[in-house]
DNA sequence: TTGAAAGCGCTACCAT
DNA sequence: ATGGTAGCGCTTTCAA
């Protein structure tokens, strides 16, 4: 059996309070009776259980991570930088990959609840804010990644998406070209939405325009999805000459689509991607792509949500961080 | 605050126990009270505390994973399964990204016994098996992944190293390579020198030879090494016309110090990796790789840990999969 | 069937 | 400075 405090207490000949003042670093204690139940709880090889320790009313050091995928480079960034900044204020990180289904939302959040999670970093579209109610209700903090839930208060940090999908478009304007197109993901997704906006804009500022139909939304399968949208674009008569994918995975499936049809990607089509994942750097030909600060988001995010940086960034709700555009080789100027 | 047992209880007009029995669906309560039982806890959208539970002797439903980098996409696609695998099963996975440093294994080891986790999985190299004793006093389960300890009694999911090893090796060797050179991560690990092992006898056993000069290993930085190493291979004279890289991390880096020195890949050097990651599908060429089951690898693996399986497995502590050999675009005959 | 009560391991308050 | 003790929310006997 593991070692209660009561082994301890009983073997150091002291009280458990003393032993739990010594766990904690608080109250008065001897140096002397401090020493020796310091020894007897090495001897026993003492763990104090965190289990008992919260439901005293103390914080269960542990927060809960909401993603698509894991394994989706992107979320997978995201989650080491949230690990490793937890880790750094003493918390563990449970993920949940919710392959944004509503019904999994649903259970992981009931799950962390009942866990009695600390905290919960959400970076997963989540259709239905009732769903986030009990941890409202229940004070336990909330912030969001790299998504955004307008109307909702919760603590964000994100990245600038609508000037993410500007720079897409400005660099591809540069380039000379102007039969564009673009590949997204769920497009109900604010950050989405924001890419796409930017991008629109960007290219009507310079007088050109993007039709709706060169818009592709995709689901959930992104390279197999990116592949065949990208090809379908490609195959219509006056295809594009450059397509902005809202992100890396998209791009790889579009990448994917060109070579089998025969084009060469950046003479035939230039392809630009978004986050900047390792894939990006790897690819044939390197993506050029959109960067986000997916190390410092993260590191942030946990920042703000167990309340740490919060004097600093005392009441702002947003923290916006801004894209840039990482020039690779995915990207030239139309024939 | 949150709704107890003991407002249900008072709300329902029963006693807790009452409540308890409707919660675990044990015991007998009569159909009505059971009902109206339910009807406040919805009422109240009362969610059992899994710490008082756990607290009570019962299982916390929480696993914890040990890799090295859950941002490196094999760790990532492992923790996928694993994830998967343990929901089903109605269990939270706890991440721990150990970067292979001793000092944080043995932090995240202690922090996991202090959750009361009901078992771990490792997937990251242990040097010093002492740090598990805990564990395996407190009979907490372990099971290993993708690593192995020989001389612990831990259920152990593996591909099997020696013959990916040699898959790669008569590939090669089929195409008609002949100065061969490998790139390893930590030669420790017991799958690196599993890989090395197959990979060098599948070499002798063509009449051929693995001088230990054309084998290098690195540090943790894989790409960044797997770069320089493979720079140095290429520049020295006789330089290997393939190079078997021991995972697909050390593989791009390799690509990239081809890429570099201005030698295409495959014509000028064939380059395999191990894995089959999402990355060897993308890189510049296609990478031809050893593919490990990461899914079944992971599913497996939560399995045996918590016991579902072993009446199938029986005893066995070894659980050995079967590598297959991914021909891409990265390997063909030498000039 | 139902409920009272004894813990689980720990924290915090209150005496001493 | 030290220790006794009342909970925390739940499970589980054991009586009723």
């Amino acid at each position: 059996m593991k070692a209660t405090i009561y082994d301890v207490a009983r073997e150091a000949g002291v009280s458990i309070a003393a032993v739990s003042q010594v766990i904690n670093g608080k109250g008065k204690i001897s140096e002397e009776r401090r020493q020796e139940i310091i020894r007897v709880m090495e001897m026993l090889h003492y763990q104090p259980s965190r289990i008992a320790s919260a439901l005293t009313g103390k914080k269960t050091y542990t927060i809960g991570l909401l993603v698509p995928d894991i394994s989706n480079p992107f979320f997978a960034e995201i989650a080491r930088a949230v690990e490793e900044q937890g880790h750094q204020l003493g918390y563990s990180l449970i993920i949940c990959s919710t392959e944004n289904k509503d019904e999994r939302v649903e259970r992981y959040i009931s799950l962390l609840q009942q866990k009695s999670v600390d905290g919960i970093i959400i970076g997963t579209g989540i259709d239905n804010k009732k769903m986030l109610k009990p941890f409202l209700d229940n004070e336990t903090p909330i912030a969001m990644i790299a998504r955004e839930m307008p109307g909702l208060d919760v603590k964000t940090v994100i990245v600038d998406d609508y000037v993410g999908g500007r720079m897409a478009a400005e660099h591809l304007l540069a380039l000379g070209h102007r039969r564009l197109a673009v590949l997204t993901e769920n497009p109900k997704l604010s950050s989405s939405k924001e890419r796409i906006r930017g991008f629109r804009e960007g290219v009507e500022l310079s007088g050109g325009e993007l039709p709706d139909s060169r818009i592709k939304a995709c689901g959930d399968e992104l390279v197999k999805e990116g592949k065949r949208l990208a090809a379908q674009l490609l195959q219509c008569e006056d295809p594009p000459t450059a397509i902005f994918c809202c992100n890396d995975l998209l791009a790889i499936g579009t990448l994917q689509a060109a070579k089998q049809l025969g084009m060469k990607v950046p003479s035939d089509l230039s392809v630009i991607g978004f986050d900047n994942t390792i894939l990006a750097s790897v690819t044939d030909p390197p993506l050029t792509t959109v960067a986000q600060p997916t190390e410092r988001m993260g590191r942030t995010a946990v920042d703000r949500l167990i309340g740490q940086l919060d004097k600093a960034y005392d009441g702002e709700l947003r923290t916006v961080m801004q894209p840039n555009l990482v020039v690779r080789s995915s990207t030239a100027a139309p024939l």
